[in-house]
DNA sequence: GACAAAATAGGACGGCTGTCCTATTTTTTT
DNA sequence: AAAAAAATAGGACAGCCGTCCTATTTTGTC
């Protein structure tokens, strides 16, 4: 809840440098450079790597709760919700492709890491899995919010990485165009299905 | 073409600790401690760090035709060929959901380090894509082979990525269920569609 | 068995890292 | 204006890393 412009800018520096380089291959020198501060006023501000990495990490977390909010404003039905989902592909084609997904690489890497934050970081994933599972519910597959919820977050990881590998705009496109037609089959199953 | 054993157990024990740790947590140190050798004697075989990566990749890209050769034999339709490489998330379900998938989490990092050797570990995904292409082709589903290829090494990958987070075996096969009943949407798309 | 070549061991080096500490400056409070 | 607190700078430290070098041992060849 603190105000503190210096200690914002070393996690904003962090969390730019941390999905561009990972985690690892960011060092304390990086990001000091990048916010115009010396080490040792690094050091005051965060007394170890792994405590910038928790402030990283929280910083992502308020971040993903902000958009999940503003797709609740936008999207007046669950489809549309969902579909604002969908369509971060689009929206983040560019730093996706050249870095990967924020949230996906992170994780992988603090899982190879054995990492103690890694619960804290799956944490990003859970937040997308909670929400889509609610608006999946609210359209109507109860039975399988759960299971479409991840098959959707799966779905846009896969792309993701494989944009990233062979930085191929088309591809993209196409996967985002067979998920909003994936989900449009869920959403006609669901009308089908009476709900008890 | 070289049958050096060092050399070979440097690459073996690399490979294995590069898969578990990532390339760049895994040291020297590392790598000879695992093959039980000094460093002064692992310089002798590798010259720098970046020359033991590209002997993994090679070795990884031996490996993958091997097991593509032997999906040629073990599957006697093109259909049981593509599922034998959806079967690899059953059958590499314990390493998949600790360590992510292989080839995914490699080219992930080489491409934050920006890596030149990244185009090298992408072969690693283009010899999946080309075979997957060449099976959807002999199945009849000649425009769409390639993006069929793509579409289903998207999917695996985003299998790996959140069975890497989760660690949910329920979550595995059921997408390994998604995707077999995929694949025969498609067969049955092909055998309505008249080949020319 | 003598000699050359290959293989191995282990230490030395500079550079970078995370961490810590102590001065100095800036800001806040009284 | 004085005193206290917060913030910043920059150097010191040990440890690890990739790299390189030089002895020593093992292996192969005549």
């Amino acid at each position: 809840m603190k105000e503190n412009p210096t200690r914002a800018g070393i996690v904003e520096a962090a969390d730019r440098l941390i999905y561009q380089q990972g985690y690892e291959h960011t060092s304390f020198k990086n990001i000091a450079d990048a916010v115009n501060i010396s080490r040792g006023n690094f050091y005051y501000h965060f007394k170890s790597k792994d405590e910038i990495l928790d402030a990283v990490i929280e910083f992502r977390l308020a971040k993903t709760r902000k958009i999940i909010e503003q797709w609740e404003l936008q999207g007046d039905t669950a489809e549309a919700r969902i579909r604002c989902f969908i369509h971060i592909l689009i929206v983040n084609q560019e730093p996706i492709m050249q870095y990967g997904c924020p949230v996906g690489s992170l994780c992988s890497e603090l899982a190879k890491l054995n990492h103690p934050s890694q619960p804290e970081a799956n944490k990003l994933f859970t937040l997308f899995h909670d929400w889509l599972s609610q608006q999946f519910l609210s359209l109507g597959c109860a039975q399988d919010a759960d299971r479409f919820a991840m098959h959707l977050l799966a779905r846009s990881q896969g792309v993701a990485t494989l944009a990233n590998a062979f930085q191929d705009e088309g591809f993209v496109k196409e996967e985002v165009k067979l998920m909003n037609e994936w989900l449009q089959a869920c959403i006609d199953q669901a009308a089908k299905t009476p709900r008890r």
